[in-house]
DNA sequence: GCCAACGTTGGC
DNA sequence: GCCAACGTTGGC
């Protein structure tokens, strides 16, 4: 199989990319929506990552990751005490996965979301769709290069 | 802090 | 199966 590329959101403060280069990799854990945890569980060890602040100023994406773990189950789903339990996940039965994932590349300064929803070459991406949340998803091999092209930028 | 968009839950 | 109520996400 081809190698995938994704893009995944987390908020600075819970865990910014600063702090992904700083430990190198780490488990991407707290997913709770179907459709992302689908996504997370068609990861393939070495497929790249997108790494987007989300309610951040500016929000934007910071940076690079890649699949280091495939999909695993979420053990803190079966931890009562987790602020990520659900009762409906069990060891036997695990309805909700996760993947490591480690740094690869910080970009500069952060690629502000406005300024890629100025660019004609993204049209169609699923981050830049109006009322979008999902915090792990899909995208497309020319939109990733575009934005790491972007990225990588000529500032600094 | 506001609020639109979205996902989930539960009554019926 | 419908849909109102509620909780969450996340830009602004």
């Amino acid at each position: 199989m081809a190698k995938r590329y994704w893009l995944v959101k987390s908020e600075p403060d819970v865990y910014s990319i600063d702090r992904l280069e700083a430990e190198g990799s780490t488990s991407w854990e707290g997913v709770r929506n179907y459709q992302a945890r689908n996504f997370m569980q068609e990861m393939k060890k070495g497929d790249r990552v997108l790494f987007y602040h989300s309610n951040a100023e500016p929000p934007g994406v910071a940076g690079i990751a890649e699949v280091v773990r495939e999909a695993y189950p979420d053990h803190h789903a079966a931890d009562p005490k987790s602020k990520y339990h659900d009762p409906g996940h069990s060891e036997e039965k695990p309805r909700w996965f996760m993947v490591d994932v480690g740094f690869v590349e910080r970009f500069p300064e952060v690629l502000p979301l406005p300024l890629l929803k100025g660019e004609p070459a993204l049209e169609g991406m699923e981050l830049l769709r109006k009322g979008s949340r999902l915090s792990v998803q899909p995208v497309a091999k020319e939109h990733f290069d575009h934005v790491v092209k972007l990225g990588r930028g000529k500032r600094r």
